[in-house]
DNA sequence: ATGAAAGCGCTAACAG
DNA sequence: CTGTTAGCGCTTTCAT
């Protein structure tokens, strides 16, 4: 692979110039300029980041560390992070930790080694490994989920109080027996989702009894549809469900499939994120949609901002999710 | 941040020493390998990895790029190259071309530059950039799409005896006026999907008049929407619609819940790709489902063989796939 | 305006 | 078994 001296040697100059000529440093001559460009051009000369980026200390990529790349969510933000960083000459790579500390941890390391400018996460858990960024001086920022006990850049949704919100859609419908599958313990959103859903029982001068309500893994549909199947099977069973998100929405409508109920009429439905088939769906799904695309913007310009300069304080935003009715939840489809 | 010599100087040792505890290379003083390691935990020394890919000249991570990242059979090739190249020490980065040739060209920059040791690619169309990375001697593997005009290693499916035999199935079922909504010319998916269709009129002795085809984007519901629409409005519309892909199966569906449509009864539909939705759909559709996951551990596969052996010859792998039949494309639902 | 030379942090000969 | 040394390819003073 031709390298900078290469290309010095053919242009006929030292290779100072060239990297000058290439990178549209200081004044350089014009004529020398269009030497070294055909040079370049000649020999398919591609400059090697990696020393670039060795002798710069700096790298123009971004790492996007998601939690679930196949839950639409996660790649809505993915595609918020790309469209500010590629405008602002930065690449992304995203990174999918799979719910995995593990996984997570393995890449976090590899960013680190690999001296990305920065990273953007949606934290597994509390037990995340995070701070060996933060300690390296890595600008990092996390979405969806909240960095525990650190001061930090993040974006974050409302979603407790969306959750009150569906709750009390569900209630306010006729529904008596709301419960509730959610997120395993520890992960923020299924958390407050969870508080969301009690703040609204308690409202309601209901008792806040955790009979229905279980924790499953978010990231795929088949614990969800156990869960849910298990509470249908309940002497009492709920009448009524707030599912904590996508892939587990999806268990729990197969749930309910599966014994021949239908959503809204027999068993109302709310689920966290709006997706394009959900108004596909018998009946279509009521759902409580987060601006996903805004999340991925806003951490994006976030953590360029303090790569800018990383004294600025530590800010914390939160958006609005919002509740979207459809006949999922309502008795009379 | 720590480097190598601070850590030498730290456990009184050189750096070459620090290198070979570190890598586990030759033979080192298990002493001085305790030293090391105490010395290096104590720093947080994180090696750089810029600095040793420099030296090295190889990385072990490996790029994939993909067209879109929101379509659930590509984030599904993802966790397949994922899996095996973990496993083999590999990690991968995601690059979102989002069916876009200058985005694609960017990336593909990037992985350059960065010195990927590989790259596994779904190519936007024929008029890819992969060429700059095959001329460097970067190994790459096409999955989806072939790379045309040049011998390489790929991972397909054969869609188009899947097209026929989804068109014939819609036929055999009593449709007559079976209609196509597939992606843009020169994609050779859609290519494929579309002779399928066409083949299966043919043997079926139907005129292959062009009338209820239409072609749209691939990465979007909407103009599959609009596609739908349109081809619903003429005066002899279509009975039945093949669909090339799952983006543009949610703006056909869209089209047919717009005019009251009931897919099936009204109007056949079968759909490129599973969804874990499908079943959930009111009625569930009927898809072509590829092996996704397959179709991403294969390549990586591919990927690390080429990588070991560049002088293998190239491989085209085809896979299969299978129509499954649900109420979409049945008369009586 | 241009070139010479140093050095980013690491690994791999080569000696010892 | 360990240390010395020479770069990997690039950018950036410092001279000229």
């Amino acid at each position: 692979m031709a390298t900078i001296s290469d290309v010095a040697a053919r242009a006929g100059v030292s290779t100072a110039t060239v990297s000058r000529a290439l990178n549209g440093k200081s004044t350089v001559d014009p004529q020398l300029v269009a030497r070294v460009l055909a040079a370049a051009e000649e020999l398919g000369y591609h400059p090697n980041g990696l020393a670039r980026n060795l002798r710069r200390q700096e790298t123009a990529v971004l790492a996007l560390v998601i939690s679930d790349v196949a839950n639409p969510f996660f790649t809505a933000i993915a595609r918020g992070v790309e469209d500010v960083a590629q405008d602002a000459g930065y690449s992304v790579v995203l990174c999918n930790s799979d719910e995995n500390p593990d996984k997570e941890r393995r890449y976090l390391d590899v960013a680190l080694q690999e001296r990305v400018a920065g990273v953007i996460i949606s934290p597994t858990g509390p037990a995340t490994s995070v701070d060996v960024l933060t300690q390296r001086g890595t600008p990092v920022v996390a979405v969806d989920r909240p960095l525990t006990g650190r001061s930090a850049d993040q974006v974050l949704v409302d979603t407790r109080a969306a959750a009150q919100e569906a709750t009390a859609h569900l209630l306010a419908g006729g529904y008596r027996r709301v419960g509730c599958v959610t997120g395993p313990e520890g992960v923020r959103t299924a958390d407050d989702r969870l508080a969301g859903y009690q703040d609204a029982l308690r409202a309601a001068g209901l008792p806040r009894t955790g009979r229905w309500v279980r924790r499953v893994e978010y990231h795929l549909p088949s614990g969800a549809r156990a869960a849910a199947g298990d509470l249908l099977a309940l002497p009492e069973p709920p009448d009524a469900l707030l599912v904590a998100n996508n892939p587990t929405a999806i268990g729990a409508l197969e749930a309910l499939a599966e014994r021949g109920l239908r959503p809204g009429r027999d068993v109302g439905v709310v689920a966290f994120d709006d997706v394009p088939w959900a108004t596909l769906m018998d009946p279509p799904l009521s759902v409580v949609t987060q601006p996903a695309y805004e999340i991925g913007t806003e951490a994006a310009r976030m953590l360029l901002a303090r790569i800018a300069d990383g004294t600025r304080r530590p800010s914390t935003r939160v958006l609005a999710a919002t509740l979207i009715t459809r006949a999922s939840s309502r008795r009379t489809p």
